[in-house]
DNA sequence: ACAAGATACCTCGCCTGTCAAGGTATTTTT
DNA sequence: AAAAATACCTTGACAGGCGAGGTATCTTGT
């Protein structure tokens, strides 16, 4: 929360997509995952992970069943396609490269503490 | 270019502040410079830099002159303040943190080729 | 028994940052 | 004389994040 979203912003789609790599799985639970990763410190929007969502299934790269026999409230299960792993592919990629390109922008040889 | 601008998003401000802590320098200037830095990989949009100048300004994170004597066209010099450095230094760790939150999350342990 | 909280989903409308497209003015190169 | 480079600026559209609101079920605390 402290931390600029921006930042995060452009990375949504990889860490939901890096997140459907290893298993299927729906809304709530992602971001619980997200949070328990990051010790609490992150957490999508509800809004914004909704839209995500919206965003990748209709770009082909998910696919969605809703979960049935569950004892508890509904679940809508997302399933990433394989041109979802493609584009996660590339996504990593894309960052990799604008992560050196940043790295080298915004250096002038002040310490800072890494964390 | 090729790269989603999404990324640098939210690292505009940084990369700004950070070329005006070397030295007082104008837009047209910042933009060659990053380019020369990146190999001809990155550059700002006009608008996105200007926009960004206005945005710092009115922080107070720079302050702006017009340059005299020069030959070519008119240049608008940047300065940055005391509290923009504070600011840059805060925004280096809000990058630091936020980077390693993202690949906390992304990596899935497939294999990129870096870059 | 009942309230509160957790689980789980969704939408609307605002805000912010990017950027295509347009404009101005001067100097240098062809 | 034309074109390209230097240098600035604004407007309006667009996309993504998210506050605020809503729905429904189940579990836990008192």
């Amino acid at each position: 929360m402290t931390i600029a979203s921006d930042l995060i912003r452009g990375n949504t789609d990889t860490i939901i997509l890096a997140s459907l790599m290893k298993k299927d799985s729906y809304g709530y639970e992602i971001n619980k995952d997200i949070s328990a990763k990051t010790a609490g410190e992150y957490e999508f929007k509800e809004a914004t992970l909704y839209t995500a969502f919206k965003r990748l299934e209709e770009g082909g790269f998910i696919t969605s069943y809703w979960g049935e026999d569950n004892v508890t409230a509904r679940r809508r299960y997302y399933s990433i396609t394989e041109r979802g792993k493609e584009e996660y592919i590339k996504l990593l990629n894309d960052w990799n490269k604008s992560k050196n390109m940043i790295e080298k922008l915004i250096d002038t040889g002040v310490i800072v503490n890494g964390e």
